[in-house]
Parts: structure tokens; sequence; C-alpha cells
DNA sequence: TTTAATTGTGTCAATATTACACGATTTTTA
DNA sequence: TAAAAATCGTGTAATATTGACACAATTAAA
């Protein structure tokens, strides 16, 4: 007794892109499927949405599948839904964004699911749709992180504005002037001295400092500008 | 013979905002449902997937039946997965945004769905989850109005800055000083004098501008700022 | 103890932004 | 017929932000 009777009713998946950061290069978090169909290639962590949970759980499942984390930075970012997308059977993908602390992550989840960290350089060619998928998770982290205080999510809790720096400078393949973006950095209020150095530095030691939280939720959908914005033309 | 025995099969919706600009005030395009469920409730406009039919597609179709329009500026912004979304049977629906010219459209096939404009103030509650999909299109206006020169979409082809002003400051609900505003626009290139003034205009007639194309087309995704942001903070 | 690498802070000139004033144009009104 | 009212177009000065760059301090290694 179906209400739209002639309503196609097809799979729906859930894919997720997940980035880290090394202190030099955004990573991926990719899986070697272990499983058909295309057992072998590369591909991004997904799974089929269940029958009683909403798009976000569902997301979050496999993230914690994967990793053993919760409460990841985890956002929906497009959904997928060319009609050969799947050669197996009409499948729309939900696409989720997630950014996570490479150092975190249960690397026994990890091995069960055949997955490793992939700099975007070494990232291979990988299944169906994923390759798009990827290039549009890039062109959202460069669009928001220039906007949004979002790359502190990929740092740990305690991190040196040099490593920051780093970040940004992965994010958006450039070089950034030091004193002009510690500046940016600072005069935004978010970060606080925690009174710690950076010990693990081979000269000076950088200090070592932490979101102040608050602040950072207050004000993480402000409009900022990160990035410089040299000659706009 | 399904490859994918355990995983669930739901129905695709597809839901259009549509937003016009009548000259004072951002206008939403509902239709009165004349159909089951919620007959006699208002509702963004929508309708489900086809079988061979990509999402694009489909919004497009939806748009052109209510409008008679084609090319349209639509973007996809969400998916809407709550599991009791619809309450007669599991849906998910893939939102698109679109904006158009509201003088172009077709009255005929307005009438034929119960299709109206109304203001944001005017927004009578909506069916299902249609409310928290407008608002987030409203954000996504907002958002991306500030940095992309989007809101030429919702003028008519020829245009003076007061109306764009007007536009604006509909979008952002805020008066905006006319004559930095004057300044910032037509330091973009992005206008081009058509020689013509506003006919229409009750005191001193206005200028009217039109699109430079093909600077549009290059620097549609460049950032830029078009709002002012005084001591953000 | 010198060297090399890295960090923290400061300055200055160029640019962008904001706030604000005035003259010009056009219709309405006295 | 002229003054008034509304709106449009442009200009300017004070302020804030940005980008480019210099120098002193810290630390491990040479």
């Amino acid at each position: 007794m179906k209400r739209y009777p002639d309503a196609i009713r097809i799979l729906v998946a859930i894919d997720c892109i997940i980035m880290g950061f090394d202190g030099t290069a955004i990573k991926l978090l990719l899986i070697k499927r272990n499983f058909e169909p295309e057992k072998g290639n590369w591909s991004l962590m997904g799974g089929f949405l269940h029958q009683n949970e909403d798009l976000e759980a569902g997301a979050e499942r496999i993230l914690f599948d994967l990793t053993g984390l919760n409460n990841i930075f985890v956002e929906h970012i497009t959904t997928a839904g060319k009609i050969d997308r799947d050669p197996v059977e009409r499948t729309i993908s939900v696409v989720f964004f997630a950014l996570i602390n490479i150092n975190n992550q249960d690397q026994e989840a990890l091995n069960a699911h055949n997955a490793q960290w992939l700099s975007l350089e070494e990232k291979p060619e990988l299944i169906f749709d994923h390759d798009e998928m990827v290039t549009k998770a890039i062109e959202y982290l460069r669009y928001k992180a220039a906007l949004h205080p979002l790359g502190f999510e990929l740092l740990p809790e305690k991190f040196t504005i040099p490593q920051l720096q780093k970040l940004y400078e992965a994010i958006y393949d450039m070089k950034l002037d030091r004193r002009n973006f510690s500046r940016k950095i600072l005069s935004t209020g978010l970060l606080v001295d925690t009174g710690e150095k950076y010990e693990q530095s081979a000269t000076k030691k950088a200090t070592l400092y932490q979101l102040n939280q608050d602040r950072y939720k207050d004000k993480f959908f402000a409009f900022w500008h990160f990035m410089p914005h040299p000659g706009i033309d």
C-alpha cells in the first residue's frame, strides 16, 4: 500500500572524505576495498544508509567504524546522483566532509578496513565518482578555511603558530608571510597562550597555544579573511 | 538479483527554493498543494526523481514545470534525510536553490500549480521540513552574496545601481551607504553603462547598467566582499 | 663559541574602508 | 513659474587594514 506508487526507490549511500594534517601535508584517509565490487581498488570510506538512521547519524557511524572516534567535525557537502555512478544499481550518495586530528584515531580499526593516510599528491585513482567528491571537498576546505577558523580541527589541542601557518600553507599550496600571518591570527583573539613551549622544536621553541573555545564557537560563523587577498582583480 | 541485498531503497524527492526580488523585498515562490498529502497547505515546489534523470536535471524539470523558464541559476544546497520527515514513507529530499527574475515567468504555469510569490515576512508555515530548507537557503544566499556577484540573477537584464543596492539591503535586512555601495560595485568592473536611463524613476533618472558577462563568468568564484564589515569582532 | 635555523615583535608605506557633503536632475507643488 | 522635495552621481578626509620588510632572541648542532 504505497502512497507514491509511481516514484522510484533507490539506494542511499553515505561517503566520507576524511582529512588530516601530518605537519606538512593534507592527507586523506582512504580504504583499499576488501569487498566487491571494485575489490582491491581505492575508495572513500562509505556505506549504505540504515533503516532507522538519519543521514548525519549514518556519517557518524561510518566515521566511528573506521577511526574509533566520536565528536568529529563533520559537514554534509554535496550529494552525488548521476544515473550510472554506481554500475551495480542506481545509488545516490550523500557526501560528508570530516576533519580529524591525524594522531588520534584507532590503528586497529584502520587496519581492519585496509585504510591508509595518503597525501593529495599520492592519491590514487578512486572508484566510481569518488575523485569528483574529493575535488569538491578540497574546494570546500579552501573556501571555508579562508573565512572561518576551520583549520584547528586538524591540529592537536595544543599547537604553535608556525604549525598553524604550515597547515594553511598546505591547504592553499602557497607560502605565507610569517609576521603577517601571526598578526592576523593573534588579532582574532582565538588563541590562548598556554605558557608552554613546543619541546620537540630543533631550534627556538615556539609558544604552544590552544583555542579559546567560547570565542571559537561564537565566532565560527562570522566572516573573516584568514587568507591574504592581494590585488583582487 | 540485487547486488546489495541488505541495503534499503527509499524515495528521492527534489525540492526547490525559488527566490525572486520585486524591487523591495526578497520573495519566495511557493505552492498551495492541490494534491495529497497535505492538500491545501503551503509547500516548496518539488517532485520525485525520475528513473533516468540526474539530480540537476530533475531540479531543472521541476523549475521549468512551474515557471516555464530554462537556464535558471540553480545550485544544490543541502539534502534532508530525517527518518520521519515525510509521514507517508521514508523519503530523502535533495534541495536546490534557484534565483530568477520575478518578471519573467509564465503566469499560466504558476496558476496551474497554485503558485504565489510571498515575501519572507508573509511566508506561511510550510509542510514537512520545508521551513528548515528555507532557513538554510536564506543563510546560503546571505553567505554567498557577500562574496560573489550573485544578486544579478534576481534583477532584469538592465538595472540601476540604486536597484542593486535595494536588493542587497533586502538580502541583509540592513541599510547601506549609497556612496560606498556605488564605489564598491563600480570598482569590480562588472557593470557596463548602457547609456540609457531608467525612465520610470520619479525624480532624477538613474543610469541603467548591464552585466559584463565575460567578467561575470571569470570572476564569479573569486573572493570578494560585497558587504561592509565594520569592526569584525 | 660560532653557525644555522627558527621564533617573536616592530615599522612603514600603500591600499581599502568608512563616514560624510555637495551639486545636479527631475517631478511635484505652491 | 518658481520653489520644494526626492533621488542620483561624485568627491574627500580620517581611519583601519594590509603587505612588505628588518632585527633581535632562542636553541641545537657544528
